[in-house]
RNA sequence: GGGUGGUUAGCUCAGUUGGUUUAGAGCGACUGAUUUACACUCAGUAGGUCACAGGUUCGAUUCCUGUACCACCCACCA
């Protein structure tokens, strides 16, 4: 016999590994069964699983066992993301913590510090994938991918390099991001804005006599940069400064520098800010870099750097030179105060762009970079693959040629992938609209290298250390053109297979130094898992075979769903459906469920820094289950919203897990009293055999069976994870515990119930795996498995029965109003009681109910007839019968009279809205039948109930 | 500045095409119960002018407009 309580710690580990061993989660390429793909998304090799990642395995999870048991050919790939700086910067603060070291980078060199990464990243794959299987996800560990697998490296090296060919990734220089902190490019979207309180510097950049008139000021909050200056921009139409338009000024700053400037006319100038002039810095701000472009000839300086990427001054800052920024401001500020050239400081909220990974500032610098063009029209994107119909295409247009950025659109657009829930189209839609090349190139040790090698033989001539120097040198600060080809720069290759020669010279290379952006990488995460890792060894075989001949790639591709955190839609979601559509014509999936944030109790994130704010999934699951902290986090949470979750809610669903263990231990019982095999006993269609034998409550049940089937089928194929797993909840509490199983208490057919409780578990696997895999070890039929490969329960129209079910109803309606009226009217539990029920319809129903009438509601004698007098008696009148408690004497009359009143007065106002609407005859005329219908049975039931109340209240007077 | 979502019971949230809703659930509160599955239980009770103001409609928590507050995303006026 089972034990009294659901204990999950004796055999949660024990379940996993029976159904790991068995095989079940493994797919087969060859299967002829439709496959249903997911990709997990790959957690950072960084450290421990929190509950985010809790949230991500549940809801796959869930889709993963569905499908399987459905009959689908279920693939769920695991995987871990070596995730660049992220990682790096990880062990680079752990060695400079353990081993008091200040420079990590510097102290070992790359080889060794990749070496040291790699192997704390090995580390947390082992501590990664315990968590993982703690969580009950039946993911195919044969199939386990790390983004920095070799086969993965072919892939990122092939898709760079035809991308190159394309000409959609190019090497430019620009103003890129800066993270002074990591010493790293950063793309767009790793930037944070936070509002710093600062403040507003204005002060005078040309005296009177430089303009011959007024002097001429500008505000800044970042006087500093100033030293950079090239130009001041006005509005065009600015009146006080038309005068100045084109002319040149030679600029005295602090620190000795001596500026040259131009003033120019743009229309982004604001007029009411500030003075409505203010200075251009191209090499340190991105929007001042795009005005000098658009300005370049008008201008006569050339930009200058005067920020270096430690974040210290250049030379060009004169005697500021090797100053921080932040001191720097304070002495330029000093000096134009002493010249009395600051007129004024004000307070001024400012907002800073933060990197998202070091949380520090971010510096605007000049830089040679990689870049992936998303606007070039390079890639035919096939219209059909778009999701269009035939019908759509005739006459069929030629396929143009459609840039990543339209692609992108496209694939959304046209539903060829539905995001859940759909409003986040929008912002999907909102984001493309704003993207601008990807920065991809990060000046980090970690990750997959730039596949670009320079060879130093024919790039000799040039000055610089190395031959990557040379090359970057001999393209650096041109700045003539946005856009620089590597191709056109001698001695530079870029190549899928690793070079060590020069082709053309058979010179020594140098592989570029940057590594990619990881979003690179994970990018191409749905499909370069499916790629057959012996076969990309194979340098022979093209990007195209290798998708070709993949028997997983070839089954597996498009994935079905991707489910993942909001937060990342443009990180990665939009990333891949760039890569993917670009590099295998496919789309990455069919649907994507975007689920919301964890949040603690009181609504604030949960944050690694403040551990009192964090729930630990492993700290839970031995404590509460894995089933209940899966139960916690979905049902009750809704796709894209943020959810708060706290041990309460926990703790709710560890008792309903608890409630399934003893509703089984009860039928388990009945068996056992009646020494039955729960295991030999087969019933499914036990009603068709035996219909005479089954009661009420059991035809009901098999009826309400086939509605719940038919709910949760549906719900779990519309990803409605939420409703379905409450209908679930409801229907095993509330309609098979309080209800079936206590009816069925004393006339127990066993059958009946051994198949409802294995549906129940069957339905329920897929949201707690565990507890319904023991418990079907305990009630499965002869011969069966493992409750995980048994398939879904399949509706039998035969088992329906709309009459029981409202017969069922009218008795526990009956029940309940006893129940409410001992309560109400204080009749002491001990206390006998006498009732008669009284119906016109269903009067032999009823008396057929007896028994259990009498046991549920703690009756001593129970008659079916109207008792002869009022006296002594309280009544509920309810739709189809009326049920009298006597009181014998013990009757409060001014309580029994109010509430009869108060129901009078209920009923009364009810009523007159009915009959409102039913009086009104544009109603009449409008509303449909049905509806008019209903509002007439609802009126006439309420009549009765009032005509009822009426005689009640005039019988006490 | 642009956008999105939210505002429903003390708390967390449902409410799927406007009328089967006289607005529900879980938790919490309160009253009672030791009845051979379960106190991780059972029975029952209280608690809501569905943020506010207009509009459309026979009828609005539901659709439209506006307002307020909250949250988030994007942009960044130097």
């Amino acid at each position: 016999m089972l034990p009294k309580a659901y204990d999950p710690t004796s055999c949660e580990d024990r379940i996993y590994k029976l159904w790991e061993d068995s095989g079940a989660f493994k797919a087969d390429p060859k299967s002829s069964k439709e496959a249903f793909t997911v990709s997990m998304p790959p957690p950072n090799a960084t450290g421990q699983l929190h509950l985010g990642h809790a949230v991500m395995l549940a809801l796959q999870d869930i889709f993963i066992r569905f499908s399987r048991a459905r009959g689908k050919e279920a693939l769920w790939i695991p995987g871990t993301d070596h995730a660049a700086i992220a990682t790096e910067s990880v062990v680079i603060r752990k060695i400079q913590k353990e081993e008091k070291i200040k420079d990590p980078r510097g102290h070992y060199g790359r080889t060794e510090l990749v070496r040291r990464i790699a192997e704390f990243v090995a580390q947390s794959q082992a501590t990664i994938r315990g968590q993982v299987r703690k969580m009950g996800a039946s993911c195919d560990w044969s199939r386990e991918r790390y983004t920095m697998d070799a086969s993965l490296n072919r892939c990122v090296n092939e898709v760079f390099q035809k991308m190159y060919a394309d000409g959609l990734i190019y090497r430019g220089n620009r103003v890129v991001n800066w993270d002074t902190a990591l010493q790293t490019t950063i793309s767009d979207d790793e930037i944070e804005y936070e509002d710093r309180e600062g403040l507003l510097y204005t002060f005078e950049y040309l005296s009177a006599e430089q303009t011959g008139g007024e002097a001429l000021c500008v505000a800044t909050s970042r006087p500093e940069t100033k030293l950079g200056d090239t130009a001041i921009i006005v509005h065009p139409d600015d009146e006080r400064y038309e005068h100045l338009i084109g002319r040149h000024f030679e600029v005295a700053w602090p620190g000795g520098v001596t500026g040259h400037v131009t003033v120019i006319a743009d229309h982004t100038v604001d007029r009411e800010f500030g003075t409505g002039a203010i200075g251009c810095t191209p090499f340190h701000s991105k929007i001042d870099y795009e005005i000098w472009q658009r300005h370049k000839e008008e201008i006569i300086a050339e930009p200058k750097q005067i920020i270096g990427e430690d974040g210290l001054m250049t030379e060009n800052a004169g005697s500021f030179a090797g100053l921080s920024v932040e001191i720097c401001r304070q002495k330029f500020i000093e000096e134009l105060r002493e010249n009395g050239r600051l007129k004024k400081e004000e307070k001024y909220t400012q907002p800073l762009s933060i990197s998202y990974r070091s949380k520090k500032p971010v510096e605007p610098l000049p830089k040679l970079q990689w870049f992936i063009d998303v606007n070039k029209k390079a890639v035919v994107w096939p219209i059909h693959r778009a999701g269009l119909r035939p019908a759509d295409l005739s006459p069929r247009p030629a396929d143009p040629k459609m840039s990543l950025k339209e692609i992108m659109q496209q694939v959304v657009r046209t539903h060829a992938i539905r995001i859940i829930p759909d409003r986040f189209e929008r912002t999907y839609f909102q984001w493309i609209d704003h993207l601008q090349d990807w920065c991809i190139s990060r000046q980090i040790w970690w990750g997959h290298r730039v596949p670009v090698y320079y060879c130093v033989k024919c790039a000799a001539g040039m000055s610089g250390q190395s031959s990557y120097e040379r090359l970057a040198m001999s393209d650096e600060l041109k700045a003539q053109s946005s856009k620089l080809k590597a191709e056109g720069v001698p001695g530079a290759f870029v190549s899928s297979q690793s070079l060590n020669v020069c082709p053309e010279c058979g010179g020594k290379v140098e592989q570029d130094p940057d590594t990619l952006d990881t979003w690179f990488s994970s990018g191409l995460w749905t499909w370069s898992t499916l790629i057959d890792p012996a076969m990309a060894q194979d340098m022979s075989l093209s990007l195209e075979d290798l998708l070709k001949l993949s028997p997983d790639f070839q089954k597996f591709h498009p994935t079905a769903v991707m489910e993942t955190a909001y937060d990342i839609l443009f990180f990665w979601v939009a990333r891949m459906i760039l890569m993917t559509t670009y590099a295998t014509g496919q789309i990455p999936f069919k649907t994507v469920y975007l689920h919301g944030l964890v949040r603690t109790r009181e609504g604030k994130k949960m944050s690694k820094s403040d551990p009192s704010t964090c729930i630990d999934p492993l700290e839970i699951i031995p404590q509460y289950g894995a089933d209940a902290l899966r139960l916690a986090m979905i049902v009750g949470q809704m796709p894209g919203n943020d959810f708060q979750l706290y041990m309460e809610k926990i703790g709710g669903y560890r008792n309903f897990i608890n409630k399934l263990w003893n509703a089984s231990r009860f039928v388990l019982l009945q068996c056992e009293n009646a020494k039955a095999d729960p295991k030999k006993l087969q019933a499914t269609s036990y009603k068709l055999q035996a219909p005479a034998e089954l009661s009420l409550a059991d035809k009901a049940l098999l009826s309400e069976l086939q509605k719940l089937i038919t709910d949760v089928t549906e719900g779990l194929e519309t990803y409605r994870l939420s409703e379905t797993g409450e209908r679930l909840y409801s229907f095993v509490w509330d309609f098979f515990c309080d209800w079936y199983l206590e009816l069925s208490k004393g006339e127990a057919h066993l059958p009946v119930l051994v198949h409802a409780l294995r549906t129940i578990v069957q339905l329920l696997h897929p949201y707690c795996p565990f507890v319904t895999e023991e418990l079907w070890e305990a009630i499965k039929p002869e011969g069966a498995g493992l409750l995980m490969l048994e398939p879904w329960p399949v509706i039998d129209e035969r088992l329906r029965d709309p009459i029981a079910e409202e017969h069922f109803a009218l008795l526990t309606n009956v029940i309940t109003s006893i129940r409410q009226l001992r309560a109400e009217y204080g009749i002491a539990p001990e206390a006998k009681i006498v009732v008669s029920i009284f119906s016109d319809d269903h009067q032999p129903l009823l008396e057929s109910q007896k028994e259990h009438i009498i046991r549920l509601a703690r009756l001593s004698s129970l008659a079916f007839e109207k008792p002869k007098s009022s006296k002594g008696i309280v009544s509920a009148f309810l739709k189809g019968a009326e049920v009298h408690v006597s009181l014998e004497g013990a009757i409060d009359l001014p309580k029994l009279k109010a509430n009869l009143l108060e129901e009078k007065l209920s009923l009364k106002q009810f009523l007159d809205r009915v009959d409102a609407k039913l009086g009104n005859a544009k109603f009449m005329e409008h509303a449909q039948h049905s509806v008019i219908e209903l509002e007439q049975q609802k009126r006439k039931d309420a009549e009765e109930r009032m005509a009822k109340v009426e005689e009640r209240l005039k019988s006490l007077s």
